[in-house]
DNA sequence: CGATTGACGTACG
DNA sequence: TCGTACGCCAATC
């Protein structure tokens, strides 16, 4: 357990399991910081510069966009990843996002 | 070193 | 119900 909030966010995205989606918000919220989505994002940023392979394709916003696709390259590679996961998108939006969303506060929480 | 921005989300008017 | 403002913390300008 790491006590910096990035780091934290690192570990999270890394437990996300293959076909399975979740937001900024939620991870936020499960580091006890709902309003620091942001962050998040920021981390996801970030993350291109770790060596770590974090799974940020995993991590969308509240609403099943895929907001930050442009980052995975030119194309739209972030969905690609998704839907050879099996998760289907549709235009950058995750169709039945509740379907596939994997809520940290619930899936680690314990 | 101070101000602005950023892969978002919630609160308030 | 829709639109605007603020918070989160680090990096960049």
């Amino acid at each position: 357990m790491q006590e910096n909030f990035f780091h934290q966010v690192y570990e999270v995205v890394k437990l996300i399991p293959k076909g399975r989606v979740t937001s900024y918000g939620a991870i936020a919220k499960y580091l006890s910081s709902p309003k620091a989505a942001r962050m998040v994002g920021w981390a996801m940023n970030n993350s291109h510069n770790l060596e770590d392979n974090i799974p940020a394709q995993r991590v969308v916003n509240r609403i099943g966009l895929l907001t930050g696709k442009a980052f995975f390259g030119k194309g739209n590679e972030m969905a690609m990843l998704l839907k050879k996961e099996g998760i289907e998108v549709k235009d950058d939006q995750i169709m039945n996002f509740e379907k596939y969303f994997w809520d940290p506060s619930i899936e680690l929480a314990l």
